[in-house]
DNA sequence: ATTGCTTTCGAAAGCGGTTTCGGTATAGCA
DNA sequence: TGCTATACCGAAACCGCTTTCGAAAGCAAT
């Protein structure tokens, strides 16, 4: 009832287990006749390599670890459930694993990295959400372990990323505000360690420059990435003496909120006041109203980032691994035309 | 610059490999002033064990694995990312590690078993989702292979399962539509292979049948789980020359899609037909409008699928963890007393 | 000092593979 | 037919750690 051995496979082979191992792994050295033979009574006797055995003797881990971050929103979990598919998509192709593994706090993110990279469990690490200066980058740097990031930190020559040209993104949409006519543009962020927090808020304020329109402190509110403190942003931003007439998010989670935000303040988003989120989950489809937003393909990163990784581990360069992309406008219906009084 | 071994380890200090080993490990039969020696230099060299080389001596994986089941949806995944923190906390507590697999294709899904127990990367898997009669259950009973499952098949006396009491929480939703007048209530539900599609499927007939209404083949609509099938299994039903006051979903995700429906409709959820979704989600509360569900607890679920499954790769008999819940009715604003003309 | 237990370690055999190295048959070639 | 090159396979070391077993040392008791 245990599982046959390679020993097993040898003996009712009447061969040694290293010609036997030789023969599964197609070496050259085994005639094709023996190899068949082989590889039927494999078959038969449903052999399957230990893998714990393997990777201890080949010293390659065949698997590799995607480390979530810790959980600032709850809705935001869409995001991470379609990078994981992705991953795993890719990962599987070489019959490889994906460990996930969660840090409750963000010192603790270190120590996990270092763990995983010690106990020779996995051979990358993929880490999402980076922080402008990322201590664990640093170490997987130092320690010449293969990892890429989606996303990126402030400093970024040395090593793989995938990551959406956020500067560009929020440059845009800030324009396709201006071109509504709103010129009061309000900007609820994410804390700025978070270096798409950053380069967002850099955007914001490049499109802001470009409309030639002046940075407003006030209007910038910086809150963690939930649906909670969206509506709270939304919240005190709209009882500001003077308002925004429109709201840019960095993440849908955060604009889900402000949309409540809004609805509770008895104003109709894409009429009274435009809201744009970003990152394009499915869920906005469904918001009162359907949020517009800046669309990321998260499901196809999850691909590309699984093939830099195994890429990577084999061998290659890392910074000829670095993959700006585009986000796209997601046009639906919580932005319109700047609202005026005698409108109404 | 290669990680120190525990040969290494145990030059250092004069000892041999299997005394460090055992003072590593807490044997009584290392005297209190080694094993603190040996700690202190463990410490100080940085000392790791190999992962791969420990499973292999002693044979257990210290990794289990959760199987994704193939998406239907992808507003759902939501559903999963939740799970799968819960489940992680709870392996990380004991340090063990989390796999994750997709399978693409429902037949693959059994190869994918196949190869996670045989291969021997992990000591345990969690099924969810599974099939009134699920072939990937067979094989890991018949293997004698620790799991547990969240949800449960059709016969489920043998094994561990998690599950949520469906057809008390539809027999129950039923009853609470009932109670606000209505008598013509839809169903919107999945394909019946799935258990708790099933089951939620037999807990609203039941509820039906309490309220002496009967079941009409015809407002019951089994389609994917998917928003958009939502969307088209509403605007089927609402097309109806006797169209359902109320329709019940199975899923969160598919009550998004029946919302939309309502909407391009024109009507309006809670007031003229009165929609409750399943699962909880945190979603509903940004939907239009804000959407009523069952709620079921889903990261505690993880927590507890894997404090069972660790205690039965422990030992424990599978049958003596076998956990039933309540779903909660959780009402947001899609439903609403029967709407009637003259109220107009 | 001898006997009889304990306590504390070392020796060695695995766990299940991979891989290098060398030894035969066999084939190629003259 | 003799010689070398090649194809094919076996022997053995190794990956890093665990665990059983027995030996040595320490201690008390007689």
């Amino acid at each position: 009832m245990k599982r046959p051995t390679l020993r097993d496979l040898a003996g009712e082979l009447d061969l040694t287990e290293s010609t036997v191992s030789r023969a599964l792994n197609g070496y050259s050295d085994i005639s094709a006749k023996t190899i068949a033979r082989v590889q039927t009574a494999a078959l038969e006797l449903g052999y399957k390599p230990n893998q714990n055995a393997r990777r201890l003797a080949t010293g390659v881990a065949e698997a590799v670890a995607f480390v979530i971050p810790q959980h600032h929103g709850s809705i935001g979990e869409a995001f991470i459930a379609q990078l994981l598919q992705g991953l795993d998509e890719s990962l599987a192709r070489r019959g490889w694993d994906l460990l996930v593994s969660h840090s409750l706090a963000a010192e603790q993110e270190a120590k996990t990295i270092q763990r995983l990279v010690t106990s020779g469990r996995v051979g990358g690490v993929v880490l999402s959400r980076p922080f402008r200066h990322d201590a664990r980058i640093d170490l997987l740097q130092e320690a010449g372990f293969p990892f890429v990031v989606h996303g990126r930190s402030a400093v970024c020559d040395d090593y793989a990323w995938y990551d959406i040209d956020n500067e560009l993104a929020f440059e845009s949409a800030v324009k396709h505000l201006v071109d509504l006519g709103h010129h009061r543009i309000g900007f609820v962020g994410a804390p700025l360690y978070f270096n798409f927090a950053y380069q967002r808020l850099e955007g914001y304020k490049r499109g802001l420059h470009n409309a030639g329109l002046e940075f407003d402190d006030a209007i910038v509110h910086i809150t963690e990435l939930t649906d909670d403190a969206g509506e709270r942003a939304a919240s005190d931003l709209l009882s500001l003496s003077v308002p925004p007439s429109a709201m840019l998010c960095v993440s849908d989670t955060l604009a889900c909120g402000v949309l409540a935000g809004i609805r509770a303040r008895g104003l109709v988003a894409g009429k009274h006041v435009s809201v744009i989120g970003y990152d394009g989950l499915k869920i906005g489809r469904h918001t009162n109203p359907p949020l517009t937003t800046m669309s990321q393909p998260l499901a196809q990163s999850g691909r590309e980032l699984g093939d830099m990784l195994l890429a990577i581990i084999d061998g290659d360069d890392p910074t000829e691994h670095q993959i700006l992309k585009r986000a796209e406008l997601l046009i639906r219906n919580s932005d319109g035309p700047l609202w005026t009084q005698h409108h109404h």
